[in-house]
DNA sequence: TCTAGGTACGTACCTGAGTACGGAGTCAAG
DNA sequence: CTTGACTCCGTACTCAGGTACGTACCTAGA
């Protein structure tokens, strides 16, 4: 009753008709059933599936990831599917951790810069051409 | 008198014999003078040079943000080299944001999920699934 | 002089997540 | 029955920052 073409899915999951071929091609949503020849025609569960994906990505997972998300989702594999969301957790703090290290050096080149007063050269270039700074 | 070949460029840089030409093609690194068919001699400007590209690029500058800033390498420009350190700062301070507000929300979904007892649906995959939630 | 290893150069390939394009087919409304 | 919008399919391209490979050349040491 409510199948849609392609680009109405597209369109109700705001995502490109490009992306939905694309998600056919990693094996993320299952290409529809189509008469021979025909327009393919997709079900309501292929917009509940594509929401799924969009929502998960959006959350930092991998689309690879969310293959694995999705082969769990028979409701019931609730310890793997948990695995999953603390190892993506994990990164997630470990990116925080690398570039809040990253704010620090360069909140500190960059006032280095502005307080210095007529010398030969910027602080923040010679900074980053010292040897003895860690790489 | 220390005249290095392209090799011996590399590794005293930590760096890779295809890094170093993948800079000359970005513009980032000046080829060396080299006889007539010879083979090519940096100087240890060069190094110096690369220490840089390797040092900015570290930091989390693009390499063009590092040409950008080996362009104000005349040591008067602190004003322009402080302003692309800061934009970098705002950048990077953005991203921060943004992944702080991803660990909170995956927090909330495995943590979800481990206190779930016996229901039907894996808490995860259910909150991933609703439609309500933010995209 | 021979040879191993380093160099020069060009091109193709990699990751991740798509985007763009072109030609052919299909479908519904007018 | 034609027109225009949409779909299908395959291929190529995008971005960044390289890596890998092949061929030809050079050069230092035994």
């Amino acid at each position: 009753m409510e199948q849609m073409t392609i680009g109405q899915l597209a369109a109700a999951a705001a995502v490109s008709v490009e992306t939905v071929r694309y998600y056919h091609r990693r094996g993320l949503l299952a290409p529809p059933e189509r008469p021979t020849g025909g327009i393919g025609r997709y079900a309501p569960s292929a917009l509940t599936r594509l929401r799924f994906i969009k929502r998960s990505h959006s959350l930092g997972f991998s689309l690879d990831d969310v293959r694995a998300l999705l082969s769990l989702d028979d409701g019931q594999a609730c310890t793997a599917a948990k695995a999953i969301g603390e190892h993506k957790l994990a990164d997630v703090r470990l990116r925080i951790q690398t570039l809040q290290a990253l704010e620090v050096a360069l909140r500190k080149l960059v006032s280095k810069c502005s307080s210095s007063k007529r010398k030969v050269s910027c602080p923040l270039i010679e900074a980053l051409t010292r040897v003895e700074a860690a790489c």
